[in-house]
Parts: structure tokens; sequence; C-alpha cells
RNA sequence: GGGGAGUUAGUUCAGUUGGUUAGAACGCCGCCCUGUCACGGCGGAGGUCAGGGGUUCAAGUCCCCUACUCCUCGCCA
């Protein structure tokens, strides 16, 4: 008896799978106890697996031994049943006190119910630590300490079921395209640059440290250089840097690589992707192409590389009126902010009819402050055209508060916020502030999409940004980038001026993927690295396989890698990327359940000639 | 590395100015119930108020430290 099922009672249907077609048939069932209803002879309880609910019933008239045994169960247990299928029809409710329609429209097994007239208990369950339910929701520590419970959670099973269709359909999409899936290690050299590695130490090379990939970069140009023309793979990536809402230290790429290309070649292939990702998960028609946007646009109007079009409230410049006016001006911070290095002016208007209030305006001060601005410059324009709670502007000249609403176009009743001194600063505080003010007034929920999916991709970035504090260009992305032909002559005399083939793929404020085209050609490339400061040992040294390996008639080339965690939780309109990954960590980089990173012992330590110099604590 | 929020029953939370026995909902346990479906009714159990130190006649409440969780700036080529 406790093997008959399993052995040789099979399962007939999946707990989603039962419809008033099926009336009548005898079924097996296997599955949880999502949730009981006992009415002292009739106990109804809802059975659960990964496909759906189904209503199963233990009347005593039919099944005796089973409703006996049915009283004892209890949620989460495990069961495999025997019975009939029947229309669930009408019945006389008690409650109501007539006969009414006895159907669930909530469930797609709603019409129909079981009749339970054998059951074998596989499993029983000690009361979860946490209700398996869609209603209660309990907090993300208690989930993750018991995380193989909170993945019995519909909206979770729905998020990963969602994220394995995703997987396939890329699979299908980009061979179908020409790609052939290569595998690439996982353990490599490490490579100075970005992100700080994770490192393994090699027991069979004392002293000796592998880095965990930070992603396949150097490893799939080889592979463009060996002619394998269209490479991908959805593959982990390592990082060990802060960790937030959509970044986690193990994370997954769908990393591509293509030879004989242009930036416009790899737009295409990916935005076929998601198109087919889109259309075939969500039934949405995603039209392409995506919009392009010239990195320099992005910064002024949005503040950062990853604009959220899914509303207004762009910012607009104010440097030069600023520093045209000079003293003239009248508004002595604004001046001396444009006066030092780098110092800009911006505003954004909030229009009347939002009427941000006083109180509003002071919880959006006290926001950015968080992000390190001194304060949140405003002015109201009243219904007299009075410049008022704006401290700012009152020994403004009037050229300047004009010049102002000219610039901005602010109407009488709207509100001016500004935000000068450092340009970085000002941009940080900037594109937050948008997307917070954006939320605040629901122009955007909280999280997820809201039902608008805004693609677009930046373009056109600089190839090399000032490193302040080494006094030095550095690579804004990286040394193997192209830059555009026209700005090639500005390499040694104007590098901030230089253009590249970089591109980023952004979804409603998220960075969802970036790549480039690389630099093949030798010549450019020992320029690139001469305006870096990087010699030619130095280079050697650093990137010698890899420019090595171009030396051998690389192909022109260039890819992209796609965040599938990060476009996971936005397909899924999830609130966090953890809600996508299976296992995630925390936020200092912990697994609640596993306990990882845990101590090893000393042996294993010496083994690996390694040392901690941690204090005990 | 910096800033912010939080930690009270199994879970999610409330807890007034520091004042007698720390509450609610859900869950759990028992009894009752033949049409429920987040069933219902009656009864019950359940607390190291994160940990440590301090102030006080008196601390869940005020102060300091530590730990953990989340958000965020820096960081993430």
């Amino acid at each position: 008896m406790a093997t008959q099922f399993i052995t040789q009672t099979k399962r007939t249907h999946t707990c989603g799978a039962l419809r008033a077609a099926d009336i009548g048939k005898e079924v097996v069932l296997f599955g949880w106890v999502q949730n009981r209803r006992d009415h002292g002879t009739l106990i109804f309880i809802d059975l659960r697996d990964r496909e759906g609910l189904t209503q199963i019933v233990f009347d005593p008239d039919l099944g005796k031994e089973a409703h006996e045994r049915a009283q004892q169960l209890r949620s989460e247990w495990v069961l495999g049943i025997r019975g009939k299928v029947r229309a669930r029809g009408q019945q006389m409710s008690k409650k109501e006190g007539k006969v009414v329609s006895a159907t669930n429209e909530k469930l797609s097994t709603g019409e129909i119910e079981v009749e339970v007239f054998e059951m074998e208990i596989f499993n029983k369950s000690e009361t979860p630590p946490f209700e398996i339910s869609e209603h209660v929701k309990a907090g993300e520590e208690m989930r993750f300490e018991h995380r193989y419970l909170d993945l019995r959670r519909r909206p979770i099973q729905q998020a990963l079921i969602t994220r394995s269709k995703m997987n396939a359909l890329t699979r299908a999409y980009m061979v179908e395209n020409g790609f052939l899936e290569l595998e690439t290690p996982f353990m490599g050299k490490y490579t100075p640059g970005g992100a700080r590695n994770f490192l393994v130490p090699s027991r069979l090379n004392p002293g000796k440290f592998y880095a965990l990939a930070e992603s396949p970069q150097l490893y799939k140009q080889l592979f463009m250089v060996a002619g394998f023309e269209r490479y991908f793979q959805i593959v982990k990536c390592f990082r060990d840097e802060a960790l937030r809402l959509d970044r986690q230290p193990e994370f997954t790429q769908i990393d591509v690589e293509m030879s004989f290309v242009t930036q416009d070649d790899v737009f295409t292939i990916i935005e076929g992707l998601i198109k087919t990702l889109w259309k075939n998960v969500l039934g949405i028609d995603v039209p392409t192409p995506f919009r392009r946007m010239d990195f320099y646009e992005s910064m002024s109007k949005y503040g950062n590389d990853k604009p959220d079009l899914r509303f207004g409230l762009e910012h607009v410049e104010l440097t030069e009126l600023v520093k045209k006016l000079g003293a003239e001006g009248g508004a002595a911070m604004l001046s001396d902010a444009v006066a030092q290095k780098n110092g800009i002016v911006k505003a954004m208007v909030v229009p009347a009819k939002y009427a941000l209030s006083r109180k509003d305006t002071d919880e959006l001060e006290v926001f950015v402050q968080g992000m390190g601005a001194k304060g949140l410059g405003r002015a109201k324009i009243s219904e007299t055209g009075e410049w008022t709670q704006a401290p700012l502007f009152k020994t403004a000249s009037d050229a300047l508060k004009n010049g102002i609403l000219e610039a901005t176009g602010a109407q009488k009743g709207d509100l001016i916020l500004f935000q000068f001194g450092k340009e970085s600063q000002v941009h940080t505080v900037m594109a937050n502030l948008r997307v917070q003010i954006a939320k605040k007034l629901k122009l955007i929920p909280e999280y997820g999409s809201g039902g608008v999916w805004n693609f677009l991709w930046v373009v056109n970035p600089p190839l090399f940004e000032f490193d302040e504090e080494a006094n030095q260009w550095a690579a804004a992305h990286h040394a193997f980038t192209r830059p555009h032909d026209d700005c090639v002559q500005y390499l040694e005399t104007d590098p901030g001026k230089v253009k590249c083939h970089r591109y980023d793929v952004v979804l409603n404020g998220f960075e969802i993927g970036g790549g480039s085209i690389r630099l093949h050609s030798p010549e450019v490339q020992s320029r690139v690295f001469k305006a870096l400061g990087i010699g030619d040992e130095e280079a050697r040294e650093k990137f010698g396989f890899l420019l090595d390996a171009l030396k051998y008639g690389a192909p022109p080339h260039g890819g992209i890698a796609i965040g599938m965690d990060r476009l996971a939780m936005l397909l899924t309109n999830a609130e966090s990327l953890r809600d996508v990954i299976p296992f995630p960590k925390t936020q200092k980089g912990t697994d609640l359940m596993t306990g990882a990173p845990g101590d090893v012992d000393e042996k294993q330590l010496r083994e690996l000639y390694v040392k901690s110099t941690a204090q005990p604590k």
C-alpha cells in the first residue's frame, strides 16, 4: 500500500489540467495541501502543484477510510489521490440560504472538483515558518532563510517559469540567427581595471589565484579571432561590488559577439530578440527599431545614461545663461557654482497641475540631501508672476529670472527645482530627483512597467573620461572600444572629444545591456593606449594574449551583453532582482539559507597557502 | 567607505509623555459544522520586545555600542 502510488498508480493529470470536459474521468493527482476547509463531514482540500490548484473533496459516503485520514491533513502535506472528476454544479448554500453555483471563477479548474476515494500521504509537513500564500507576504529575511518554501509560492514559481521560457526562446532565436553557443572559463587570469574580482586560490600553484570572470569579454573576442563569427552564451558573471536592488554578485548575461558587423547590425539582432521575448511571453508587440538617443542628450535631459522615458520632467541646462550674466544675474550662489571647475546649473519644472506642496518639496529636499546635495533650490512662480519660496533668487536680476523662465518654459503656478555645483553631483541628484518625483506624482508605479515598455539605445558616449584623482584620462568603458572614425584625429590633441561605438540598451530607466564595436586596428589601439598613459610594455603585460590574437588577422567585430536577471525582473514586473533568482544573496552577499560565506578550517587554508588576516571578533 | 530606515508572538504589524498583567490580524492547537474556496462558530496556547551596556524609583519606549535586513551615494571598465 505504501508504495502503490507512484510505482503502480501513475499521475494522470496535473493540478492545473482538469476542466469540465474531464467530468466523469477517474484521475490520479499528486500535490501539496494548499488549504483545508473541514466542514466536519465534507472536507475540501486545495491540492497544489506547479501547474495550479484543484479542489479535492473527501466525502465519507464515497470513501470512508480516506475521509477519516483526511481529517488529519494539514498545510503542505504532500499527497497522492485517486478519485473521480465531477462538476461542482449548483449546491445549497447554508450561508446564503439558497441554491447557488459552486464553481470558482478564480480558478482555471474552478468548474470541477475531484471526489477522492483513495489517498496516500507521501509525507507530512511541519507547520511552515510562514504561510505559503499570495495573500500573506513574509519579509525577505524569513523567505530567504527558507527559500525552498518561498519557492513554492505562486508568484515566484511564475517568475522562474517565465525565466525558463526566456532561456529557451533566447537559445532558439540565437541559433536560428546563426549564433553558436560556446562556453568560456569561469576561472581565468586576473586583469586590472573594472569590477573587483572574486579570487580563487590555486592549490597546485602556491600563492597564485584565479579570478572569477566578471564577464566573458576577452574570450568572446578570441572566438571572433578564431572565426566563429557569431557567438552567444547564457552565462554567469561574478563581480565583487556593492549589491543593489538590481545587482547581485553573481548574475546572468546573454553574451553576444559578432564579426563583420556595424553597431546597427548588433542593434537589429537584439531588437529581434527582445521582440521575440515580449511577443512570446507577454503577447506584446514591441515596436522596432528602438529609439536612439545620443549620450550627451541623455545626460543633458535626464542626468544619466539610462533615462526612463515613460514620463517627462526633463532637465534644463542653465549653466550658459548663468555664466553669460555673471554678477549681473544677482544670484551669487549660482554664479559662484558655474565659476568653479565643472560647475553647472540645472533646473526641472514641475507643472502647476501636479501641485507639489511645501511639505512635499521639503521631503524632496531631505531626499536629495541623502545623496549629498546641500539643498534643493526652488522657485514657485505665483499667479501674479512673483517668485516665492525662492531664497536663491532674492537678489536675482530680472534678466536672470526671465532667462530662466524662457529656458524652462515655466508657467504661472509651476514649481522650478534647481541643482548647482559639480557636474557629476548635479547629474546624480537631478536624475534621481526626476524619478522620485515621477513616482510621487504616480506618473510611474513604484516598480513594474505600468504597462509601458520604453526601450531605447543610448549611443555615442565619450571613449575617455578624466580621472581627477589620477589626473589622467581613463577608459570610460574599456580600452578596446572603437572610436568614431572622424574622432580618431583627436586622440592625441583632445581625448575628451573622442566619441566611440559604445551602446547601452535601456528599458524604463534600467540599463538592460551594453556593448561596443571593438577596436581591431593595432595602430589605433596603440594610440588609445598612449592616450591612457599605457605604454607598449604595460599593455603587453596586462592584455598580452588579446593583443597577440588581434595581430593574427582579427576580423572587425563587436558585441553586447544583456543582463538576463534585469530583463526577467522587468518583464515579470518583479519588485527586485531577488524575485527572479532562485537563490539570491543579501546585500552583504550572504546566503541566509546555507550561511555562505562560511568558515573553513585551518587545514583547508594551509592547503591553499592562504592565511586570513581578519581580526577575530 | 558614507547616509537613511528597520529588528516586538510562528508570520505581518500596533504599542501614546518612560508607569501596573505588552495587543491585533493571520497562522497554530482543541471542539462544532454536508458546499466551502483567504469557509464559518466557540474555546485555547503562544513573548529573552535582536544582543550588550548605560540613564532612571521604573525602559519595548530615552542614550551608547554591536549584529543582522532593506534603501541609497560612492563603487559596478
